[in-house]
DNA sequence: CAAAACCAGACGACTGGTCATATATTAAAG
DNA sequence: CTTTAATATATGACCAGTCGTCTGGTTTTG
């Protein structure tokens, strides 16, 4: 990685660190640059516009996101609910560390910028669907390991599961507590129909 | 109602119309009085500031979004969980003639504030809670009347569901289709354990 | 006619974005 | 190897415009 995409790189990753915090519009161009000490004219080298940057923020967000989830999904050793319930019990204690901070930081800039930008909107329904996929992928090998009902269909409940994650995370943000979370790892197991985790 | 009052009351509900749209940041104080016809140095007379303002505009909001719920939620022609789904259903479709837009005014002003302004956080939580105690009291009526299992835990539930419905309106606005909606109240009779809707 | 309400305009700070200049890099020439 | 010329990159000062907020003269009211 040469030095300047060292620099791009940190600039994401820093710039990315207050807008999870402030909000897109809360945040402004020098935020970002002051935040990876880089001098506020070098910005526009870097990224066509602020909207710009955002765009490949999220899509570094959801890289490094998709990679996590598959991490912990995929290793083998546990029956697949399993390890899909334990990536959720983990992310619950994440973000309870971090203080009950920031949530989802696509379910932010999708709530603030969805409907002002199209650019954004487009990036952050690309990211959900991705998301939604690896869980479907999880309830599919259970499905077909008969770990859950044959008849549950399996895209109509990953996409309710994660959106009932990122509700919860919505709702700890104001709470400022774990109960929304909790209340959903109390959930999971119901919407396993025939589940034997 | 006095003159002055009326005045407030279209800066709040005007205001409130734009800002659903474009969010607290994306929303300047002049958009605020233009959408109401108020004079800009006028604002500051009927609020301290614009934090004040949302703070009402999430009042407001609450109030009738309560009145609302609870419209549709209170009239005892039918069985409470056919009362529940019915209600949610009407959401959908309302939100669905509204072309995807908003979702909830309450939570895209969480999102986007609940980190940057306590003042926005606690109203957004209180408001919240009671949204959640609405329909955990549905739930006990269906529980004393025998439609869901009497061990079921009516406050994890409810608030499960809530929240769950937030985050299909967030992902509505992403996806600008029913999908999302449409997952949620495929899963909720599921949620209902013994439920007979 | 005093008091209260109103509001145009101005305040300094800041916005996203640009651009002339300064610095760095490379290539050719000696 | 220098030296120099040519090209590419980096950057801080600056742009026009907007931000939330406030002041102080004007209008309305009791």
């Amino acid at each position: 990685m040469s030095k300047r995409e060292l620099k791009k790189d940190q600039l994401l990753e820093l710039g990315m660190d207050v807008m999870k915090v402030q909000g897109y519009n809360g945040t402004s161009v020098k935020d970002i640059v002051d935040a990876a000490s880089v001098p506020k004219g070098s910005f526009y080298t870097y990224f066509d516009s602020k909207e710009a940057f955002v765009v490949e923020a999220l899509e570094k967000a959801a890289q490094e996101g998709l990679q996590a989830m598959r991490t912990s999904l995929n290793h083998t050793a546990e029956p697949p609910l399993v390890r899909l319930t334990g990536f959720f019990k983990q992310k619950a204690d994440e973000v309870t560390e971090d203080g009950f901070k920031i949530g989802c930081f696509l379910g932010n800039i999708c709530q603030e910028m969805a409907d002002s930008s199209d650019a954004i909107r487009l990036k952050v329904r690309q990211t959900l669907r991705n998301n939604t996929q690896v869980i479907q992928d999880i309830l599919d090998e259970a499905q077909s390991l008969g770990d859950i009902s044959s008849d549950a269909n399996t895209q109509v409940l990953a996409e309710f599961i994660f959106n009932a994650w990122e509700g919860a995370l919505m709702r700890m943000k104001a709470a400022k507590c774990r109960e929304p979370l909790d209340a959903f790892l109390a959930m999971l197991p119901q919407l396993l129909p025939g589940a034997r985790v």
